[in-house]
DNA sequence: TTTCTTTGCTAACACATGTTAGTATATTAT
DNA sequence: ATAATATACTAACATGTGTTAGCAAAGAAA
């Protein structure tokens, strides 16, 4: 009868295509998305991934190391993203619609990630804060050459361009309310409204 | 000599249209801005009110208190305009610029509570929570409800209404960046741009 | 001017947090 | 099967957090 109240050591659980770390990693992800950065602790974190606290630092070394790893990776994929596109012999519209199909796919398939690397960078330590500040800046310089670009041939409105930057990539971060919503529909049918309203507010007719 | 290092006790500065409260909750809106509800603390607050920690509580109740002051306060003032619009004998497009228009100057004049209650109102404590939750909700049900009306009798594109609630609101929350910027664009610019995308994105042609 | 009220300060409290050190247990390698 | 390695646990640490209690100082009222 005491048998039954004997538990054996927890393990972490893994598959053959994930680390220990890996699977720490994604949890961190979740976790920091559903309660911010702050405001989830490692002993969540450790319920999340099945052990006690202590032991994550095994395979991490520290809280902040997590958030790091979150918000480099998805940094890194947008900027390689970004490298394609603007080597592509394509107009300024079409590589527009590429972009924010991209980062709607990124919202709809990884929203974790994206939603934390978008929303608690801030916690990032220095020197990895001004690092990651200085990319996003970039990006959205890059992402306005190419609609500047379209102004310029007239593909575009004659609109401020970083004012455009702005609210595509904001427009799109709204997927965290379709991601919230009980009832929603499909994301082929999100990212059509999506690509109809905001690439539609941006055409020159 | 030595009188130079002998220092009144501090004083929270008031002037004759703020009480101490009000003057702590508009510093507090600064802080979770800048730092997040969580990672802001009751001795930063402090610090920026000019007094010792413990001394804010002669004013308020407790740090939740004020994200509570700031997030019901804005969302009062967004029920009331919706209250307004709805009310209103215009189009349905014209409803939507006008909230669109709304929202544009509530994030440029009270940027910081206006952040914060759409950043940081997960951290209010249960029952605030769900209500806050809920009227979020309820308000963007009326703002569909407003698309619908302009998408039935065709002066809207036909797409999903919720949908194009959240790619509005999330749009205008990147006034965010706009804040941000160095160089930036003037405020009635901005305004402009958002309406000829956002709006333009949404009228049927 | 004196008394009463409000406000600010110091010290402390009760927890919470991220992390370390050492031991126990489980897994892998020989 | 045994030894070596990796992982998980317990206990603790150092620090930080929101808040309370009581006293000191300042302001308002009489």
């Amino acid at each position: 009868m005491l048998v039954y109240y004997l538990r054996s050591m927890a393990r972490i659980k893994i598959d053959k295509n994930s680390s220990r770390k890996e699977v720490i990693v994604t949890k961190a992800a979740a976790l920091f998305r559903e309660k911010g950065f702050k405001a989830a602790s490692m002993r969540d974190l450790a319920e999340a991934v099945g052990v006690e606290a202590a032991s994550l630092y095994n395979h991490i070394k520290s809280k902040t190391e997590l958030l790091h790893e979150l918000c480099f990776g998805v940094a890194n994929r947008f900027m390689h993203k970004m490298d394609e596109v603007e080597t592509e012999k394509i107009s300024a519209i079409e590589k527009v619609e590429e972009l924010i199909r991209f980062h709607i796919d990124e919202m709809v398939h990884h929203y974790e990630e994206v939603y934390v690397s978008d929303r608690e960078w801030k916690h990032l330590a220095d020197p990895y804060l001004s690092n990651f500040q200085n990319q996003r800046r970039m990006y959205r310089k890059r992402f306005a050459a190419i609609i500047e670009a379209g102004i310029k041939n007239k593909e575009i409105k004659n609109i401020d361009a970083p004012t455009a930057v702005l609210i595509l990539l904001h427009a799109i971060g709204g997927i965290e309310s379709w991601h919230r919503s009980t009832q929603k529909i499909s994301a082929e049918a999100l990212t059509q409204n999506m690509i109809t309203i905001l690439v539609g507010g941006l055409k020159n007719k």
